[in-house]
DNA sequence: CGTGGCCCCTGATTGC
DNA sequence: TGCAATCAGGGGCCAC
């Protein structure tokens, strides 16, 4: 599933295939892609066609195509399962395509969105104000995420001190740390030696340092790894292939030995979900609250 | 207002 | 073998 690293691969493949290339015609197969959208997907395709793209850009899990000399944004978020694809114009239409963009040039291929299980979507919206970047108006809350230069990392440290939550709930937290999902918190938590349960107050200054040097390093190899299919036709490898599957030390390794220290790893439900960790080197909180 | 929990969705997998 | 239950999980939304 795709988090950060995915993304990013993603708005590489848009910046390179898409940049500069005005839209001649937009079909919404699905209502659910569109369901961020205000206007609804006639809106959509009538305020979108016509308009040109600029440069894709992306704040964590979200990325979005400016359109030139609008303060206006196709945002887009992949949800679990959404892909962006440019696609020949003749290639048969995917099983779960959900939003089809034709251009006016005669390159021959079409942006396409698809997505089986409808968690992400397209839809246009404002530029924030005094949003230098052009950050869509409804992300204006997310956080910037730990591989952008402007990352604030004493005030995510002050934040995490005056939260009264715990730490991988603050890792998924988008508006104190952008980008992280559950993979990679399970990750960064094992590599920093740290339970997802542990109080994020009790955190002194040089171990949240460390725990995000964790974070950035685990999106880095990711990225190492997702960047080198990026050549291809397509926007996006797929999200579901889990060429970084090898590379993962907790995630997905119940009852297998911590690569560290050989105790059996162990998962628990979280959340509606999962949580992977090591025993041994991640001892819980001794007051879990 | 901060925090935690629920639920949207579809396909693969598991269990009886 | 077939059908139902379970699981995957980002993030909006709502209740407390």
């Amino acid at each position: 599933m795709p988090e950060l690293p995915e993304v990013e691969v993603v708005r590489r493949g848009l910046e390179r295939w898409v940049a500069g290339r005005t839209v001649a015609a937009v079909e919404v197969l699905h209502p659910r892609a569109v369901r961020r959208h205000p206007g609804g997907g006639a809106d959509f395709v009538a305020r979108l066609t016509g308009q040109t793209f600029g440069v894709a850009m992306r704040r964590g899990k979200y990325l979005w195509l400016p359109l030139e000399g609008r303060d206006l944004s196709v945002l887009g978020h992949l949800g679990m399962s959404g892909q962006l694809l440019v696609q020949p114009t003749e290639a048969p239409d995917e099983k779960h395509l959900r939003i089809r963009v034709r251009f006016t040039d005669d390159a021959g291929t079409e942006l396409r969105f698809v997505d089986q299980r409808t968690f992400g979507g397209l839809s246009l919206h404002e530029t924030a104000p005094e949003s230098p970047e052009g950050l869509p108006d409804v992300i204006a809350h997310i956080a910037r995420d730990p591989l952008d230069p402007l990352f604030d990392e004493p005030s995510y440290h002050l934040a995490l001190r005056a939260k009264r939550t715990t730490l991988k709930r603050a890792l998924l937290d988008q508006s104190l740390i952008s980008g992280v999902g559950n993979i990679y918190a399970d990750e960064a938590l094992w590599r920093a030696r740290l339970h997802y349960e542990r109080p994020t107050a009790t955190l002194t200054r040089p171990r949240s340092a460390e725990l995000l040097t964790h974070v950035r390093e685990v999106m880095n190899a990711a990225l190492q790894v997702g960047g080198t299919s990026f050549d291809s036709l397509y926007v996006n490898v797929n999200g579901e292939s889990g060429y970084f599957d090898r590379s993962l030390d907790a995630y997905g390794r119940e009852d297998e030995p911590c690569r560290r220290c050989g105790t059996p790893m162990r998962r628990r439900p979280w959340m509606n979900r999962s949580s992977y960790f090591c025993p041994r080197c991640q001892r819980p909180p001794r007051l879990p609250s």
